[in-house]
DNA sequence: AGGATCACG
DNA sequence: GACGTACGTGATCCTC
C-alpha cells in the first residue's frame, strides 16, 4: 500500500552534506560551486512532484552550539569544519528553500533532529507524517503513522523495515545507538558491539536498564567490555535521544505547500546554470527545417551531398522492425540546426514520385556512402537494402560512438544521447504519431509539415552528436570503432536477415508434451496443497507454502515485497520438507520452456520457417552483444528437457550445422592478464584447467583429482572471474564458510599472480575510473571510489570482470569480422547464423569436412594473440544439439 | 512499470 | 564486529 503523508518534515542539513559529497564538484561557467545546490534542488523537485499538495517543513541546524555540546564537549568534535566549497553554497540553498515555498525552521540551541522530533510529536495524532532524512538518528521516531524516507537511497522505513534492518523496533533505536555508538557524531559505543550484538541484547533484556541489571550474565569479550564501559551508556542515551518538547510556535494551518515551478525559480536556475531544470537550450535553438517539394530541389540537395565531406542521414519508415518496415521518407543534415526532409511515401500527396526519389536516393547514397553519418545504421542500411540500395560502408554511427565513448553513461538511443551530450530535448516519436485513439497508424499518415520537423531534427541532432562525440573520442577508440564495431555491423545485419531455420513441428510436439506434463503437475500441486491457486504467482505460492502448508520458513530470505522468496535456490533447500517442492520446481522449469521457447519461437518464424533475432551492439557494459526478439543467446542446454529445444535449430536441405566455441576463454584471459605462472603453464600444456586447480588447492597429484574435487575447483575458477567472496563460494558449494575460506586461501597461495592481478586492476582503475579490454574498449566503473562499502565492492567486482568478459567479446567480434571477410572473398557456401558470446554457429554444406575447418579454426584462434593459446572446440550435426 | 523468476555465457 | 555477499544479459508472468 502506498503511504500518502499529510505532512512532510525534511532534514535539510543532512541532505546538504549528502548532496555535497555525492555530487561531483560542479560549477557555473564563472567558477561558482553549485554541486550541492544542484543535488539539493534535484532531490526536492522529486519530492515535491511525488507528493503534490502536501505541506512540508524544511528544517536546518542553526548556527552555534546546542545543548548536547554543553553536556558533552566532544559531541561532533571530530567533524571537520564545513568545506569552503560547500560554505559558499549555503546561501543559495537557503534561497532555494524559500523559492520552493517551504516553511523553514531553524532553532538555536537544539539540532534539526530535535525540531523534527518535536513537530512529529506535535502533529502525529490523526495525521500521517513522512520524515525525509538519510540519518539513522531520526529512525527512532518511526511509528504507526510516522515513516522515514531516505531520498538519496530511496528507502522507506516503517516499523517493519526498521525491525528488519536494525533488529529492534523503532522505540529501541535510541538505546541501540547508545550501545553501538555513532562515529559520525563522535559518540563512542561499547567496544566490539555492533548492530547484531546490541539488538540481540535488547531483544533479550528489553532495555538498557535491564541489560545492566543482568550484566554479569553476559559472557565473552563483549560482556567484559560492557562491564568496563557501562558508565558511558547514560551519557550516550542522552546524546542520541531526540528532544520532543521544544517550544515551537508552529500551527499546522501555517505550514506551506511547496511548488516545483515559478518564474522566480526559473530565473534562479538560470543564474545557477541548471539548464536541464528549465530546458534552457531548447528555448534558444533556432532551427531551419524544410521539406523537399520537387525534383529541382532534390538536385540542389545532391549538390550539397557531393560537396560535403560528411552528412547526417536518417530514414523514416512504417515500422521499428526492419523486415516489415517500408520507406516513408528520408532526411539529411549538412550543418548544425538545419535539416531537410524528403517525403517518399506519405498519404499526403506531393509532386515527388516515390520510385523516382528512391532511384535518386540509390544514386547519391551509393556514390557518397563513405560520407554517411547515421544513428543505428544497421537499421537504415537494412531498410535501404530492401529497396535495392546497397550500402557497404559509412562514415560514422553515432550510437556506436556513444557506446564506445562510455557504454554506461547514457542509453544510446537518440533521445537519451541528445539530452546527455547536447542538453537538447528532442521531439518524441510518440508526440508526432499521437496517443490513444487519435493515433496515426504509422509514419506515412503524419502530415508532411509535422514529419519534417521530426525527421529533419533527427538528422540535425545526429550531425550535432557526431561533432560533439568526435571531439571527445581518443584515437585508440576511433580505431576500435572503425576496425571492429563498424565492420561487425554488416556481419550482424547479414546474420539477422538470414535468420535461423526452425523445425516448427518439433517445437509443436515439445509444446504438446510439456503442456500435458504441466496439466498433471498443476493437478498434483493443487491436490497436495488443498487449494487452487496460481503457481506462477510468487505471492500466492509463498502463501501456500509457508502459511497454508506451514513449511518452516525460519531463516529464509524475504523479497522486497515482504514475502518469502520462492526462488529455485530456496526451494532446492526445502525439497526434503514436502513432496510438493519437487513438483513446483518441475512445473516452473517446464512452464518456462513452454512459454518462452517452444510456444513462442514457432509463432514468430517467417514464411520460410526462419527466425530472425536482433543483435544489439550498444547495450552491454562490457562490449558483449545482446540478442532480443527473440533472444537466441539463452536457448536452453542445461537440462535434459531443455536441450531438446536445440534440436529445433536445424540446417536446411544438403547442409549441416557447425557449432564452434572458445574453450575457457575468460580463464585464458585471466592467465594472460595475471601472468600467473601456474595458469600460464597449465594452458600452454593444454591441461584440464579445473583438474589443475583442484590439484593445486587440495594438494594432490593431478591424476588423483576426483570428480568432487574437480567440481569444487570449477566453481572456484568461475567464481574468480566475478570476484566472488568466501561467503558466495560457501553458498555455491554448500560447504561451511570457514571451509570455503580455506579453499580460497589455498587458491590465492598457489595462484599469487591471480591475486596480484585482482588487486592491481582495482587499484589502477581508481584514478581513471575505468578498466580496459585487450583492444582498448573502456568499461567505466564510476563507483570504484564510492564511500558506500557495498556499492564500491560491486564496482570492484565489475572492474575485475570487465577486462575478462570484455576482451573475450573483442576476440570473438574480431574473429567474426575476419571469418565473414574470408567467406565473402572466397564466395564459400558457409553462413554464420548465431553468436552466443563464446560460440559461433554456421550452416555449412553436407560434405564440409575436417580439412575445411582449418581456416575458420585458424581465424578464431589466431586473429588475436594472447599469452596462452586460444582453443576452439567444434562439432557438426543435423541440428544445434547434435553439433555440440 | 517494476519485481520475481529463470533461460543463457 | 558488522556491513552483505558472483559478472553480463532478455523474456515472461504477476502485481499495482
Amino acid at each position: 500500500m502506498i503511504f500518502r503523508p499529510d505532512l512532510i518534515l525534511i532534514d535539510g542539513t543532512s541532505y546538504i552534506y549528502r548532496a555535497f559529497h555525492a555530487l561531483p564538484p560542479l560549477t557555473t561557467s564563472t567558477g561558482k560551486p553549485t554541486g550541492a545546490t544542484r543535488g539539493f534542488a534535484s532531490m526536492l523537485r522529486k519530492l515535491i512532484s511525488k507528493y503534490p499538495g502536501v505541506p512540508m517543513v524544511m528544517v536546518f541546524d542553526a548556527k552555534g552550539p546546542n545543548f548536547r555540546n554543553d553536556y558533552y564537549s566532544s559531541y561532533k568534535a571530530n567533524r571537520p569544519p564545513m568545506p569552503n566549497e560547500l560554505r559558499v553554497q549555503i546561501e543559495d540553498i537557503k534561497r532555494l528553500s524559500n523559492l520552493f515555498n517551504f516553511s523553514v525552521e531553524e532553532v538555536e540551541g537544539v539540532e534539526a533532529d530535535d525540531v523534527i522530533a518535536t513537530l512529529a510529536n506535535k502533529f502525529k495524532s490523526g495525521k500521517k507524517i513522512l520524515i525525509s532524512s538519510p540519518d539513522k538518528d531520526l529512525t527512532q521516531l518511526v511509528e504507526e503513522n510516522v515513516i522515514q524516507h531516505n531520498s538519496m537511497s530511496n528507502e522507506f522505513f516503517n516499523n517493519e523495515h526498521v525491525k528488519e534492518k536494525f533488529g529492534v523496533e523503532p522505540n529501541k533505536i535510541a538505546e541501540l545507538l547508545a550501545l553501538v555508538g555513532d562515529k559520525a557524531d563522535n559518540i563512542p559505543g561499547i567496544t566490539k558491539v555492533g548492530n547484531k550484538t546490541a539488538s540481540k541484547w535488547l531483544n533479550q533484556y528489553g532495555t538498557i536498564e535491564n541489560i545492566l541489571k543482568n550484566i554479569n550474565e553476559i559472557t565473552g569479550v563483549v560482556g567484559q567490555n560492557l562491564r568496563e564501559e557501562q558508565d558511558f551508556l547514560q551519557r550516550n542515551l542522552f546524546l542520541v535521544s531526540l528532544k520532543k518538547d521544544i517550544d515551537l510556535n508552529v500551527e499546522f494551518k501555517d505550514i506551506s505547500t511547496p511548488l516545483t515551478s515559478s518564474e522566480e525559480l526559473k530565473s534562479f536556475y538560470k543564474e545557477l546554470e541548471f539548464n536541464s531544470f528549465i530546458g534552457e537550450s531548447n528555448e534558444k535553438r533556432v532551427t531551419q527545417y524544410r521539406s523537399i517539394k520537387d525534383i529541382d530541389e532534390l538536385k540542389k540537395i545532391e549538390d550539397e551531398i557531393e560537396h560535403a565531406s560528411y552528412f547526417a542521414f536518417d530514414t523514416e519508415t512504417t515500422s521499428l522492425n526492419a523486415y516489415e518496415a517500408e520507406l516513408v521518407g528520408a532526411s539529411f543534415s549538412f550543418k548544425k540546426d538545419t535539416g531537410v526532409y524528403i517525403p517518399i511515401n506519405h498519404v499526403e500527396q506531393t509532386e515527388l514520385n516515390a520510385n523516382e526519389v528512391i532511384s535518386w536516393l540509390k544514386g547519391v547514397l551509393e556514390k557518397n556512402q563513405s560520407k554517411i553519418i547515421g544513428q543505428n545504421l544497421k537499421y537504415d542500411i537494412g531498410v535501404l537494402k530492401k529497396y535495392g540500395i546497397n550500402i557497404m560502408e559509412f562514415y560514422a554511427d553515432t550510437m556506436l560512438m556513444s557506446y564506445s565513448l562510455n557504454s554506461t553513461a547514457t542509453r544510446h538511443n537518440m533521445d537519451a544521447m541528445s539530452e546527455h551530450y547536447l542538453n537538447i530535448t528532442t521531439i518524441k516519436y510518440e508526440d508526432v504519431i499521437g496517443k490513444g485513439v487519435n493515433k496515426y497508424k504509422n509514419f506515412s499518415e503524419v502530415p508532411i509539415k509535422d514529419a519534417t520537423n521530426y525527421a529533419a531534427e533527427d538528422s540535425d541532432i545526429t550531425l550535432q552528436l557526431f561533432e560533439k562525440m568526435n571531439s571527445l573520442l581518443d584515437d585508440k577508440t576511433k580505431k576500435l570503432l572503425k576496425e571492429l564495431d563498424y565492420k561487425l555491423l554488416f556481419v550482424l545485419l547479414e546474420m539477422e536477415e538470414r535468420g535461423t531455420l526452425i523445425d516448427i513441428s518439433h517445437l509443436n510436439n515439445l509444446s504438446k508434451k510439456f503442456g500435458a506434463k504441466l496439466m498433471n503437475l498443476v493437478q498434483k500441486i493443487h491436490n497436495i496443497s488443498g487449494v487452487v491457486f496460481n503457481i506462477d504467482s510468487p505471492k500466492q505460492l509463498s502463501e501456500v507454502l509457508f502459511e497454508k502448508l506451514n513449511i518452516d520458513s525460519k531463516g529464509l530470505k524475504k523479497t522486497s515485497t515482504g514475502y518469502f522468496s520462492t526462488s529455485e535456490s530456496v526451494l532446492q533447500k526445502l525439497s526434503g520438507d514436502n513432496e510438493i517442492i519437487a513438483d513446483i520446481l518441475e512445473y516452473r522449469s517446464l512452464a518456462k520452456l513452454k512459454s518462452t521457447y517452444t510456444d513462442k519461437i514457432s509463432e514468430i518464424c517467417d514464411q520460410h520457417s526462419r527466425v530472425h533475432t536482433s543483435y544489439h551492439q550498444a547495450v552491454t557494459s562490457t562490449g558483449r552483444l545482446s540478442s532480443s526478439d527473440p533472444n537466441l543467446q539463452n536457448i536452453p542446454i542445461r537440462t535434459k528437457e531443455g536441450i531438446t529445444i536445440r534440436e529445433a535449430f536445424i540446417a536446411p536441405k544438403n547442409k549441416k550445422i557447425l557449432a564452434m566455441d572458445y574453450s575457457q576463454i575468460e580463464l585464458r584471459l585471466m592467465a594472460h592478464y595475471s601472468e600467473d605462472e601456474i595458469m600460464l603453464k597449465s594452458f600452454k600444456n593444454d591441461e584440464d584447467i579445473h583438474k589443475r586447480t583442484a590439484s593445486e588447492i587440495f594438494g594432490v597429484n593431478i591424476d588423483d583429482v576426483d570428480s568432487e574435487m574437480r567440481r569444487r575447483a570449477k566453481t572456484i575458477n568461475f567464481g574468480l572471474l566475478y570476484g566472488m567472496s568466501a561467503f558466495g563460494l560457501s553458498n555455491q558449494l554448500g560447504v561451511s564458510r570457514p571451509e570455503a575460506e580455506i579453499f580460497l586461501n589455498n587458491y590465492f597461495d598457489r595462484y599469487s599472480g591471480v591475486k596480484q592481478f585482482m588487486h592491481d586492476i582495482v587499484e589502477n582503475s581508481k584514478p581513471t575510473k575505468y578498466v580496459e579490454t585487450l583492444y582498448g574498449r573502456k568499461i567505466h566503473v564510476p563507483n570504484i571510489t564510492a564511500s558506500n562499502y557495498m556499492v564500491r565492492q560491486a564496482a570492484e567486482r565489475a572492474a575485475i570482470n570487465g577486462p575478462l568478459q570484455g576482451s573475450a567479446a573483442d576476440i570473438i567480434k574480431y574473429a567474426m569480422v575476419e571469418i565473414n571477410k574470408w567467406i565473402n572473398d572466397n564466395q564459400f557456401d558457409i553462413k554464420m547464423i548465431l553468436q552466443v558470446h563464446d560460440e559461433l554457429v554456421f550452416e555449412v554444406p553436407d560434405d564440409f569436412g575436417e580439412s575445411d575447418m582449418a581456416p575458420i579454426l585458424q581465424l578464431m584462434e589466431n586473429t588475436t594473440e594472447i599469452a596462452v593459446p586460444l582453443k576452439v572446440e567444434y562439432g557438426f550435426g543435423a541440428n544445434w544439439r547434435e553439433a555440440h
